[in-house]
DNA sequence: GAGAATAAGTTAGATGTCTAACCAATGTCA
DNA sequence: TGACATTGGTTAGACATCTAACTTATTCTC
């Protein structure tokens, strides 16, 4: 066995993202998703941002964008408007309603670098993310590997 | 910024899939996906596999496997029949037609498993591991984490 | 052995996600 | 200035995925 670790980056990804959507749930958010979490995490950051801007942000395509934000919307999270400069552009915002979250965002936040770190000296921690810093390079920029075909 | 391993782990896990996804077009398998190869990965192993056997394989609910498998079946790369042991249990078995992707199989795994190590130190992929796997259980089992709420 | 509980699969319906095709507005350039 | 390309966004259609409800077999229990 060796492939051991794209296992358990795999199986990391699901655990945190069902843990995410929990905590949403427990905060009164039923039914969303972590790329809802990204989209009000930018709007937290400034206030408001394009569609494109959005996708970009969670690496989602632009469709996949238009369902969120739609989603969002109906919730009464966040308000759309076209922009006055770029006719061609939607302004995303939060709502009254929405800026409502900041708080219990913030602390989901926090406390899943807490989780995530738990256990793993500062230098350990350093290690991990250097590690998985070259193994992201790895695929991101394809480069032959060595192996037998 | 320190949740940035989390991050990286989802870049990581969304990279390897999609590579995974590319090198099995490539091998002639449009359309399909990681969880189509974890069937066929149990399959290669075991000869034969229930549908509840599948599903806890590839970590997903017998519902989507039941997707799942009837694609592969319209693809003609597994076969399903009852058991006659139990006549609840459907037997997934490989078509030769299946068969044949072995090979191509086996060298995307250890392609995979090149790519994913590559730069990293036998050391360093030790320590990699064991920080992932601390990082994992500290997800699945909710061990309460210290930081202000 | 009959009735209840459990287990294996499927169906139904919702949703996030993608690609492809499209529309509309803006930018470019001869 | 006017044709063409580019860009922002949505629509359409496909599909993996989930939960909830259901069906049919098997097992358990009295």
């Amino acid at each position: 066995m060796q492939r051991n670790a794209i296992m358990l980056v795999s199986r990391i990804h699901e655990a945190a993202d069902k843990w995410i959507a929990a905590e949403l749930a427990a905060a009164g958010l039923k039914g969303v998703v972590p790329s809802h979490g990204d989209v009000l995490a930018l709007l937290f950051r400034q206030k408001e941002a394009t569609m494109h801007e959005l996708a970009a942000f969670a690496r989602r395509t632009k469709p996949t964008m238009t369902v969120l934000v739609g989603k969002l919307e109906r919730m009464g999270l966040v308000r759309r408007s076209q922009s006055p400069l770029d006719a061609r552009c939607q302004i995303v915002r939060l709502t009254a309603e929405g800026e409502k979250l900041r708080p219990a965002f913030e602390s989901i936040s926090r406390r899943l670098a807490g989780r995530a770190y738990a256990g793993l000296s500062p230098a350990d921690a350093r290690r991990l993310e250097a590690a998985l810093s070259k193994m992201l390079a790895g695929f991101e920029n394809p480069k032959p590997e060595r192996t037998q075909p």
